[in-house]
DNA sequence: CTGAAAGCGCTAACAC
DNA sequence: GTGTTAGCGCTTTCAG
C-alpha cells in the first residue's frame, strides 16, 4: 500500500500543507469548497496520518504498555481482557509483554518503548529486580495489585478484606456459627484476617482452617474432612475450589446453602453455572481499569496508592 | 524521568552527534578514550532513545499488531501467548487489539497503528467487512487460520486432516474398527472427511457419527449413546469434550484404551493431567510462529498461502 | 577519526 | 482564510 503524506496530499490539492491539516482535522480556518476538496482527496488516496511522525513531535503518544505474567490463570486473564477492551475504547493502544524474568530484556524492552510509551501498566507481581528497573526509565508506571515499594510508581492495589467480611456478615445474618476456610493462598489469608478483626461483636464465628492447595479437585477431595468438621459455612481461597466441593456435595447429598453455605474468591465466570450458583468476592475489575484510564488522561507523574475493595457477590450457595 | 537526547548527551561529552551515536551503536570510527567517555556518560545519565524519532527516520519498526478475538477458549490464548513470547524473543513488540467488531473502530485503530506498526497478525476468524478493510491500509497482513479468500495478505493455513489422518492410521494398525465422532465443528468434519479419503485400502474403519456441542459436559453426556454404538475408538471434536468422557468412563468402570480408544483434538494442557493422558491432534502452533517471525524478518509484502500440518500425539488413550 | 547537516512526517506558532 | 516554517530526536551521507 502506498503512503501518501500530507506534504503530497496538499500538492495534489494545489494548497498548503496547512490547510490540509485544518481540514483534516475539521478545525475552522479552511474555506467550505476547498476542505471539502481536500477531504475527498484524502479518502480516494487512502490518507493515513504517520503517527510515529505525530508521536515525536507531540512528545507523547496513545500507546500503553502492558506487563503481564501469570497466564495461566482464568481471572488474570478477564483482568488482562478487560483492560486491553478499556483501553481501546478510549483510544490507546495495549502494547504487551508477557514480561520476561531477566533484567536485561525487561530493560531493553523498556528502552525499546521509550518515546513510544508514556504509561506501562503492570499486572500482578514481578520480581524486585525487575521492579528497581523501573526508576531508571522514562515512562510512568502504574502497578496493579503489587504491593512492592517503588519510588515514583501508582499503586492500585486491592483490599481483599472488604468482600470476605461481607460475606461472612451475611453469613452471621443467616445464622451461621462455625466458618471453615480451605485453601493456601496468603493474601486470602491476610484478607481473612482483617476481616475477622473488623467483624462486630456478637458477630464472630467459630473458625476452623484447612490448608489446602485451592484447585478444583482440592475442593473435591476436602470434602469428607469439612463436612465432619461441622462446619455450617465454608470460604475457599478459590472459586475453582469451591466448584470442585459444589461437585462433592452434589454427589453426595449435601445440600447448599442448608447444610452448609459456601463462598468462593474470584469471580469467575463458571460460577453462575453451578449448581447451584456459587456466591464469590469479586476482584475489583472494573473500577481498577476505570482508574487506570484516568490516571493516563491525567498525566499522572507522581506516584500514590489507591485501593480497591472487594465485593461480596450473593448468589445461591449462601 | 528526565529523557536526555542525544544532542545534549554530545554536547555533554563536549563531541559530536556522531560520535555520540557511534559509540553507542559499538561502530568503529572513535578513539577509545572518547568511546569510554561517552558510554559512561550515556549509562549515568540514563540515556535512553527516542523510538518515535528513530521509526520516523527509518521508516519502519519492531512493532507488530496482533489482531485477536475469542479470548475465551485455551488453545487461542496458547497461540497467542506463544506468539508474544516468540515475538519478544526475536526483538519485536506486539501491539494487542481484541478486534472489535465494527468496520469503524477497526479503521481507526489501524489508522492510528500506521507508521508504528508494518505488519499485522491475525489470529483466527473475522468478519468479511472487517477483512476488506485490510487493502486500504499500509500495513501487510498475515493471517492465521483463516481461509478467507483476500488479496495480499500471507495466509497460515491449518490442514486439520493430517494429524487426524495419523489417529485413525494408529487406530486401525491397534485392531481397531468401527470409530464415532462426536461434536459439531465444521473445521473438524472438513479434516476427518479428507483424513478419510486419503485412508489407504485396508484400512478404512466403520464409521459413525454423533453430532453435540462439544464442550466438557457433552463429552460426559454423549457416553451412554457412544458406548452403545459399538464403537472401539472415538475421536472428540475437542479435547475439552474428550475429557468429559473421560471422566464418564472413569465413573462406569470403562477400561480406555481397552474397552475404547480415545483421541481428541488441541493439545489441551490438561491432557497430560488426565487418567489416562489423552491423545490428540495438535496444532502447529511453533511452526506457525516461526513463520511470522521469518515473514517478518524477511519483509514480506506479497500474498501467499503455506500450509501447516497438525500432528497426532499418541498418549494413553489409544 | 570527527563533525555538519539533511530530512523522516507531522504540528502549530507566526506571518500575511 | 491561507501559507511558511521551525522543530520533535534520530540516522546517515558527505566533507573535512
Amino acid at each position: 500500500m502506498a503512503r501518501i503524506t500530507l506534504k503530497e496530499l496538499a500538492e495534489l490539492a494545489h494548497t498548503s500543507i496547512r490547510s490540509v491539516n485544518r481540514a483534516l482535522k475539521g478545525e475552522s480556518g479552511v474555506g467550505e469548497d476547498r476542505r471539502a476538496a481536500i477531504l475527498k482527496l484524502a479518502s480516494e488516496l487512502g490518507y493515513v496520518p504517520n503517527v510515529a511522525a505525530r508521536n515525536l513531535r507531540l512528545r507523547r503518544s496513545n500507546f500503553v504498555g502492558v506487563l503481564s505474567s501469570n497466564y495461566g490463570n482464568n481471572i488474570h486473564l478477564r483482568k488482562l481482557y478487560g483492560l486491553v477492551r478499556k483501553l481501546e475504547e478510549h483510544a490507546y493502544f495495549p502494547l504487551l509483554s508477557v514480561a520476561p524474568g531477566d533484567v536485561e530484556s525487561v530493560s531493553r524492552m523498556f528502552r525499546e518503548w521509550s518515546g513510544f510509551v508514556n504509561y506501562v501498566v503492570v499486572l500482578g507481581g514481578l520480581r524486585p529486580q525487575v521492579l528497581e528497573e523501573f526508576e531508571k526509565m522514562p515512562q510512568h508506571f502504574i502497578l496493579v495489585d503489587n504491593e512492592m515499594d517503588t519510588a515514583n510508581c501508582s499503586r492500585l492495589l486491592i483490599d481483599r478484606s472488604t468482600g470476605i467480611k461481607d460475606g461472612i456478615l451475611h453469613l452471621a445474618r443467616n445464622g451461621r456459627s462455625r466458618l471453615a476456610r480451605c485453601g493456601n493462598i496468603p493474601s486470602r489469608e491476610a484478607g481473612l484476617r482483617k476481616a475477622f478483626e473488623e467483624l462486630p461483636e456478637g458477630r464472630k464465628l467459630d473458625f476452623v482452617y484447612f490448608k489446602s492447595k485451592a484447585d478444583f479437585e482440592d475442593g473435591w477431595a476436602i470434602g469428607p474432612e469439612l463436612m465432619a468438621s461441622g462446619a455450617d459455612a465454608v470460604f475457599f481461597d478459590t472459586d475453582r475450589m469451591a466448584l470442585g466441593f459444589l461437585k462433592y456435595a452434589w454427589k453426595n447429598r449435601i445440600r447448599i446453602p442448608e447444610d452448609i453455605s459456601v463462598i468462593g474468591f474470584d469471580d469467575d465466570p463458571m460460577d453462575t453455572q453451578a449448581c447451584p450458583a456459587l456466591s464469590t468476592v469479586a476482584h475489583p475489575i472494573d473500577e481498577i481499569n476505570d482508574k487506570i484510564i484516568e490516571l493516563i488522561e491525567q498525566r499522572a507523574e507522581n506516584g500514590g496508592d489507591f485501593v480497591f475493595a472487594t465485593k461480596f457477590i450473593n448468589r445461591e450457595s449462601t
